[in-house]
DNA sequence: AGATGATATGGATCACTGATCCAGATAGTC
DNA sequence: GACTATCTGGATCAGTGATCCATATCATCT
């Protein structure tokens, strides 16, 4: 790789960040080149597709979610485990406005760049649910992609201006529905910290 | 009116209907002034936004639905009213594929010509909630905005192909969080026809 | 029936989108 | 310093919705 793709790269990276943080995942990717300094046709060499540019972009923030499973796996009861990563994962996609559209649609299309890491994702948060599952925290009749789902529905919440003052507590609401026996959130049993 | 004006807004308005429930809301509406046998102009005047165009598409749909809330409330327990036009609500979204994101924001934009439909969708919810509230048949800590962002939600679940097959399923996860007690849906009480 | 004027029409155009091409600029090597 | 493989970005294309306005059409009035 010449160093000046290698930079050019990195500014069209840092300008995507920017752009996209202020005006969601579908900016415009001209506009996105022009605050990186370069021409459109120099950003979509290097990034081909909108989802190559987000997976860019993301993968790290990916990687950190992924992560956070396999800690939140051992280090906290399985029903506290499945909340806090729900909880990191809909806040994580308040950042990128729109990005769950696209992650709904890479999940299924091995040839998006998101692919990967969307499947991987799903993967995490399936791992946290089985476990919740087999502690009888979480009911049994879901699986990883309705968990998926779930999530990306109360991201899609969160996107909407008229709706957003909800995503909250829907998250709650949602979260009751997940967890057996409903209990009120806020409820949470005095923090027995379970070795297993 | 002119008598070929108001042809032209039939044959627009039917176009419209076949285009949007092949192709969802998004649909070019080049496209549509071209089955309708019409200048895009044309279809721009008669129907100055895709809103406005939506509107006069759906306006029989969304009075219908408001009336079904209004008759559910006397032929039916708050309980299985309620549910019951959730369902048909998240059933008739699944004809005009994103829809309900023109909705979200429609309801909170006064200029918007779905916005009184919405409005009036929203209200007609509320009741049926409210009323299954003082049943105690449902948790009392959401609203009708919650419970059209819940529906919304679903309905967008239902709009991702990759999701579309969860929507089913997930909407009686959410009815549940919604029901107190969390009932196991299909575990509905034996139909004791309450009057009031 | 014919003339008149208000109304409706749709091709042309504009600004914008992402995608693609390719002549020219540039970096790294020898 | 010369040479080549690589990279660049202006130009262009087909698509989007929005807008303009000369023309065509309808409905009315004489």
């Amino acid at each position: 790789m010449r160093a000046d793709a290698k930079k050019n790269r990195e500014q069209v990276l840092a300008a995507a960040g920017i752009a996209i943080s202020e005006q969601g995942v579908d900016v415009s990717l001209r506009d996105v080149s022009r605050r990186a300094g370069v021409g459109l046709a120099t950003l979509l060499r290097h990034y081909p597709t909108r989802e190559a540019l987000l997976e860019a972009l993301l993968h790290t923030s990916f990687a950190e979610l992924t992560a956070k499973a396999g800690e939140l796996e051992t280090s906290s009861s399985p029903e506290e485990a499945l909340v806090s990563w729900l909880r990191d994962c809909t806040a994580w996609t308040t950042q990128y406005q729109g990005v769950t559209e696209l992650m709904a649609a890479a999940i299924e299309d091995v040839e998006s760049a998101l692919h990967a890491s969307c499947v991987a994702l799903r993967a995490a948060g399936a791992r946290l649910l089985t476990r919740a599952q087999a502690a009888g925290a979480a009911r049994a009749d879901i699986d990883g992609t309705d968990l998926f789902a779930l999530v990306a529905a109360l991201a899609w919440v969160g996107d909407q201006p008229s709706l957003e003052s909800r995503a909250d507590h829907l998250f709650d609401v949602v979260v009751s529905a997940i967890l057996t026996c409903a209990p009120v959130l806020g409820d949470r049993r005095p923090t027995e910290e379970v070795s297993s």
